[in-house]
RNA sequence: GCGCUCGUAGCUCAGUUGGAUAGAGCGACAACCUCCUAAGUUGUAGGUCGCAGGUUCGAUUCCUGCCGGGCGCACCA
């Protein structure tokens, strides 16, 4: 379903529209796209309600465009043309007048300018990164936080409530191969006798013997421990060092997380077999070689899952379905995981799941994340956490910035492959264009303090008469692209699709750099033109501000 | 082999859920600072939207089959 647009121009064309069609006893379509067509030449908006009608009206669709055209000219007031075109689309064109009025729309709202009631406070729980505590977080993870957290922005400007969540899988194999990891490091540090598990059944990187060595300091004792109660305190103690380095990486990175949610909580608190006796309730399980199943197939899946193994353990799948059966018992109406693309293939069981919950397809969502090909030089940079060689997130923010390396996440569709170039990301380019719209904003920064310097001052909310002396091509332009932004929002929302805005923003940035050359602002001899232009650019500012903020990208004052 | 996904300009990618003559940046070439920030602007060149069918007023978009790349197919997590 295509979301009700509330962009002004679209919602007044729509109102009389619909009552013109009543008028010749048709039915309004459901398939009525109102949108801004390909060509500015064209106009500000087309319809293609003639071409859905031609065959209930018995009218050829280009003369119902006619009658419609005329007949939205001679009732509203605002729109300026409406033309018939090609097969038989309907093109608007509104007064400047009517445009000029976005300006204050914008300043009234100020920051919350492009926030929408889409959302309608439906409950969101956005789970996002939720990587292992076992090493610290890389570029790919940066990629899932950027998304996430912007995601998170996102939503919330469209009018869901939305929590964050970062699920700390701190129970099961890979805490105990940390513990053994910085047990047998701890040992080793102390000259004694160690053997070396085989390969990827320990974890090698640097900040293991870093994690062993502050241990030893703090107790040289340590290794005096027996074996099984020296892992364990190796295992917490660890665990709790990397999830406080995971915590000040997102944080230096401006990702938020509201809620940590613990695995081993959820299970030792029973959630577990309140979702297996769900499930059973509900008949999707069954016992089959001493092992406890799920039915999945019959609700999409390949094959039936097991639960819990003919060994008695639980699978890591078992205690997911936990997990997601409590986050509806804390009254979620709408779930969304950002996953790595690599767990596609689980998308089909946890969907079975959420089915045999009794929970709707759409209260269940997942954000693929694809691999980073982090690259230096155009060559490659290996990340394989086992291997120690990876390079962190916090050296590559280090490197490059937070603002830049989430522009550059967030640039992309989310579900494909992205090359990060650690030398392009630091190059000022348009390959790197978090600098082309940084660099709008700090520009019409600019030109505001400019304009203080020359005693100019704009009331906080500007009337429509001061704004008279917009009337260029340029002009309309920009009050037609600002005018779009709570829509390009809500299309960005209701698709999971963060990269619409870095898009939207570098348009309007071309839009505004592009005005700046060809205008100049403030002129000597034209006082009123300067304010008119002058207000224009502050809206067009306050955009660029709150688009930067959903990306969580600073907006420069200067640069 | 089965499933998912992608294939759009030389390169990197958009394409608003089926609309008109398919867009942007980079790279190339050529113009713009006595003037509010040149991290900028303007112009030119560049395309059989992987291939072949189908659905309809209309397909880059939806369906089918091929070709090619990525990923996934555990009583792992």
């Amino acid at each position: 379903m295509r979301s009700r647009s509330h962009m002004r121009a679209i919602d007044t064309l729509r109102t009389a529209l619909k009552a013109i069609i009543e008028n010749e006893r048709l039915t309004w379509p459901s398939k009525v796209v109102i949108e801004p067509p390909r060509d500015v030449t064209f106009g500000d908006l087309s319809v293609n309600a003639a071409m859905l009608l031609a065959r209930e009206a018995k009218t050829p669709p280009r003369a119902l465009a006619e009658n419609f055209a005329s007949k939205l000219m001679e009732r509203c007031p605002d729109i300026a043309k409406a033309s018939a075109a090609g097969p038989g689309f309907c093109n608007v064109t509104f007064t400047p007048e009517f445009w000029r009025t976005t300006v204050a729309e914008v300043e009234a709202a100020g920051d919350a300018y492009g926030t929408t009631s889409v959302g309608a406070h439906r409950r969101v729980l956005l789970e996002y990164v939720s990587a292992n505590p076992t090493g610290p977080l890389h570029v790919g993870h940066g990629r899932g936080a950027a998304v996430g957290d912007s995601l998170a922005r996102l939503l919330r400007m469209a009018g869901y409530t939305v929590d964050t969540e970062y699920y700390v899988n701190d129970a099961g194999r890979q805490m105990r191969l940390l513990g053994l990891s910085v047990w047998l490091r701890a040992k080793e540090l102390c000259n004694l006798p160690v053997t070396w598990p085989a390969e990827g059944e320990y974890y090698k990187g640097d900040y293991i013997r870093d994690i062993a060595r502050e241990m030893l300091a703090a107790d040289p004792h340590l290794t005096d421990l027996p074996d099984a109660e020296g892992q364990e305190r190796c295992y917490t103690t660890a665990m709790h060092k990397i999830l406080d380095g995971i915590k000040s990486d997102l944080a230096d990175f401006r990702v938020e997380h509201r809620l940590w949610f613990s695995e081993k909580t959820l299970v030792e608190g029973g959630a577990v077999d309140t979702a297996f006796a769900a499930l059973s309730n509900a008949g999707h399980t069954y016992d089959k070689e001493h092992a406890f199943w799920f039915a999945t197939e019959k609700l999409g899946d390949d094959k039936d899952r097991v639960l819990r193994k003919s060994d008695g353990s639980l699978t890591y799948f078992a205690s997911d379905i936990a997990y997601h059966h409590d986050k509806f018992r804390r009254g979620y109406d709408w779930l969304i995981d950002v996953w790595g693309a690599d767990h596609h293939g689980y998308v089909p069981r946890m969907r079975a799941a959420i089915a045999a919950m009794g929970k709707p397809q759409e209260s269940f969502s997942v954000v693929l994340i694809q691999l980073v090909n982090l690259l230096r030089e155009g060559k490659p940079v290996s990340m394989s956490t086992r291997a120690g060689t990876f390079e962190t997130l916090s050296d590559v923010i280090k490197e490059v910035g937070t603002d830049a390396a989430r522009f550059m996440f967030l640039s992309r569709k989310s579900d494909s492959p992205l090359d990060f170039d650690l030398d392009l990301v630091k190059q000022r380019t348009m390959d790197n264009p978090v600098y082309y719209v940084q660099y709008a904003h700090a520009r019409i920064c600019a030109v505001l303090r400019r304009a203080a310097d020359r005693g100019i001052s704009l009331p906080s909310l500007t009337p429509p008469a001061l704004l008279s002396p917009l009337d260029t091509a340029e002009d309309m332009a920009l009050l037609r692209k600002i005018a779009g932004f709570g829509d390009m929002l809500c299309a960005a929302a209701q698709s999971l699709g963060v990269h619409h805005v870095s898009h939207y923003l570098t348009e309007l940035s071309g839009l505004l750099h592009s005005y700046y050359a060809r205008h100049q602002v403030l002129q000597e001899n034209d006082q009123p033109r300067s304010m008119a232009r002058l207000a224009l650019l502050r809206a067009v500012g306050q955009v660029l501000h709150n688009g930067l903020f959903v990306l969580g990208v600073s907006a420069p004052e200067s640069m």
